[in-house]
DNA sequence: AGCATTTTTCGACTGTTAGTCGAAAAAATA
DNA sequence: TATTTTTTCGACTAACAGTCGAAAAATGCT
């Protein structure tokens, strides 16, 4: 039972690698043994199915970050930051594809849309909390908080999935975010200069 | 080439409602071919690939809808009405799908995903000028028209497609459609009882 | 150790699918 | 009628996900 513990880890690395880089749909399990040099028998040894192992791979992601989310809701910065730091924490891709960066958006939709809503179920419940924080400290004032998480997230994922960082977008972005959260105007607009630093790169 | 355009054309309304119906991933080229009684090579005489079909059955749905939404732009009712009633004549599914309905939501996201899209660029410019008429109307009052009227579409499709009627999902909806419009408060109330009286149904 | 049981591995096999191709049939044109 | 173009056919290929029974490796038991 400690070998075949291994094993799965391997082929999940092995996945995460390949699903990441070449997408999903154009990694075929004959790809994944390949590489990691078994046989097909041994591969469904450990999956049931192509799609479980993406679900496996994708929990994994999720799981690392979350922790990295965890880690900025206890941190001692300010709570507008917080918002931020954990939604950009969550976010799939960047990092994670080593140099293509943009295999992840044109036609891998059906990684991209799961990835998604498991970060918005993980997500709601961590933004939440930061932004009673807000509350509590009189920077944000709103009812219905985890609605208004939820089209948070929905309005980041699609701003910054999307790629849209002209100017317009970015005002909009951070306009509806505080008026989202019912935050003072000004409140969220640091964002700008990070993501204006953050593209020079 | 008279033959030509009628066979493409059947084709067409075969894969449009087996597409709607079974879902695209669902839906083999067999089985199209089989329901219109024709072999193979036929239908790639017609077509270059089965994803071409979805784009060209995306297009032409799409097509449809957005002569509706025109109809609805032109008409003689209030503003905030004309926002709602193109949003709406723009959603997919609904009545398309005759009796299941929910089939477009579980596991059929390349298409809806592509069909989302698509929307998109089809119902920035109608809206945007609404939005337009609006703010000459002083209804509304907000710059960076199309990027609002972009995000007023992503919130749409997120709560709608999502099927999140709950009373808060709707209040906050209503809040950031004014508050992206630069609406007064009350204006957009109107989608409650809309959407209530819709859901009953 | 020797034997039995469980875990892991193998790879040939099946079935489904998208897409190809050359040739025949049908239609249009001359 | 002859020829050229359009349309149709269906057998074929290649890629793919997934199955299965049997062999090998590891583990446990006495």
């Amino acid at each position: 039972m400690k070998k075949g513990e291994r094993r799965k880890q391997e082929l999940l690395q092995i996945a995460y690698r390949m699903f990441i880089s070449r997408g999903y749909e154009n990694t075929s399990v004959d790809d994944i043994i390949e590489e990691a040099g078994i046989a097909k028998g041994t591969y469904y040894y450990y999956f049931e199915t192509k799609e479980q192992t993406l679900e496996e791979v994708i929990r994994m992601m999720i799981d690392r970050e979350v922790e990295a989310a965890r880690q900025i809701l206890q941190a001692e910065i300010p709570v507008p930051q917080k918002i931020v730091g954990i939604i950009s924490s969550l976010r799939p891709t960047q990092e994670e594809t080593p140099i293509e960066g943009a295999l992840m958006q044109p036609e891998n939709i059906v990684m991209h849309e799961k990835i998604r809503r498991k970060i918005m179920e993980a997500a709601v419940p961590l933004l939440s909390e930061v932004v009673q924080e807000g509350i509590a400290q009189g920077i944000f004032s709103c009812d219905c908080i985890a609605e208004r998480v939820r089209m948070l997230l929905v309005i980041s994922s699609d701003t910054f999935d999307e790629g849209l960082f002209t100017e317009p977008d970015i005002t909009v972005f951070i306009d509806m975010t505080e008026k989202l959260l019912g935050a003072q105007h000004g409140t969220m607009g640091f964002i700008r200069d990070l993501i204006r630093s953050g593209a020079e790169r």
